[in-house]
DNA sequence: TTAAAAATTTAAGACATTTTTAAGATATGT
DNA sequence: ACATATCTTAAAAATGTCTTAAATTTTTAA
């Protein structure tokens, strides 16, 4: 994802990244990059001179809700600043006008890092919802729930296909290791028990839409 | 591991890092700190400029046995030669002169990335749990636990992943040396005499919490 | 409007995992 | 080789989780 407000700039950087292999998102600002949903973000580059909230916040927000490396791209000749942003949890930055092969050089050596060392952080999230496939641990509202072991894949599985509705068979499929039993209510008191914690957790939001003779699906 | 084959920067480095909390190794050439052996490095500084193989070379086997970040220091200003060693795995560098900071956050945001072992210190913490790795010893609220080589491997573990869930197979993995036969009691009689000579030393807390069907995870 | 089908919820019993204890097996140090 | 500590195994008790069943509510379609 190139966060970057001058539009000019932005579509270069997007030409020398898709000619390379790249696939990208756009935005234009900090805070539209936090907005950014359902896109499988593995690294933001993030332009830090925008107008409107600081530097700072915004990349705090943005490890928080895409937990990927960050590239920033500035001006700023300032060690301080850099020293700043790196603490923040920056992985790199380039300082502008950059080299092109510079900037695909240290784009590949985040990516490589990532993949290579399985530091591959397994968090998934909708909307206030997220799931820590490492540590088997969900919150919501950031509130720690307290799940069972398929509570925790059933709700992992829909977060995974969030905005898509997962059949009966299907969650019978991959949350259970047997095909479904259609007259089975077990998957029913399940759901039926974990939107009884979600409820809990945030009692104004409804977050699992029945799909009636299908399935279940986020919304 | 410093890498460095002036004696009075290599010297340099040492004081700085070990002034920030890190354990240091040094070497004087890439050869001797490919043949290092029996430490646990976590990241390499390496200056490019070395008498004798070429620093390619140097990388990728440092990389091959290591298997961790590395930093070069190079006083090389042209692009190219960066681009060349990023590909063959280098993960960042620093031009020469460079500024301490600089090079302190680049070391950090190295470290961070990989989970659990960022900055070696012999001693780690968990609340008032403390590992003292150099001396095989645990204490718990001030009061020296008297535990086992097993025992404590497998807190050791847990206080290295606090606040993380360690699934039984990667305990087995890591405190036995053998993949986990998931009928087996043998870890659970483990846990069960560790939480005794915890709430021996703290009746108060309960450290170790069990994920049912999991694992367990210090909380 | 009404009957049938599907889903929700609750509670209880079935099932599975974990905890604890104790004893026998194995390893370690003198 | 002996004494001691540690580890593993086994079994029962405790605890957590899953499924089933039944009553209730919601939705669909005739």
């Amino acid at each position: 994802m190139i966060i970057e407000d001058d539009n000019e700039i932005n579509r270069m950087l997007k030409i020398l990244l898709e000619s390379n292999g790249y696939t990208t998102s756009s935005a234009y600002s900090g805070t539209e990059g936090i907005l950014v949903h359902g896109k499988d973000i593995s690294l933001i580059l993030l332009d830090i001179m925008l107008p409107g909230r600081s530097g700072d916040e915004i990349i705090r927000e943005l490890k928080e809700k895409h937990n990927v490396p960050v590239i920033i791209m500035s001006a700023i000749h300032d060690i301080d600043k850099k020293v700043n942003l790196f603490s923040l949890g920056a992985d790199d930055y380039v300082t502008k006008p950059f080299n092109n092969d510079e900037l695909l050089a240290r784009i590949g050596a985040r990516l490589r890092g990532k993949t290579g060392q399985g530091i591959v952080s397994s968090s998934l999230k909708y909307r206030d919802i997220e799931i820590d496939n490492d540590n088997f641990t969900a919150s919501c509202a950031g509130i720690k729930l307290d799940l069972s072991k398929h509570e925790f894949n059933l709700l992992k599985l829909l977060v995974e296909n969030s905005e898509k509705t997962c059949t009966k068979s299907m969650i019978y499929d991959r949350v259970w290791d047997y095909e479904n039993s259609a007259d089975d209510n077990t998957l029913n008191v399940h759901i039926s028990k974990i939107r009884k914690k979600l409820r809990e957790c945030n009692p104004d939001t409804e977050y699992i839409k029945t799909i009636w003779g299908i399935g279940y699906r986020l919304t």
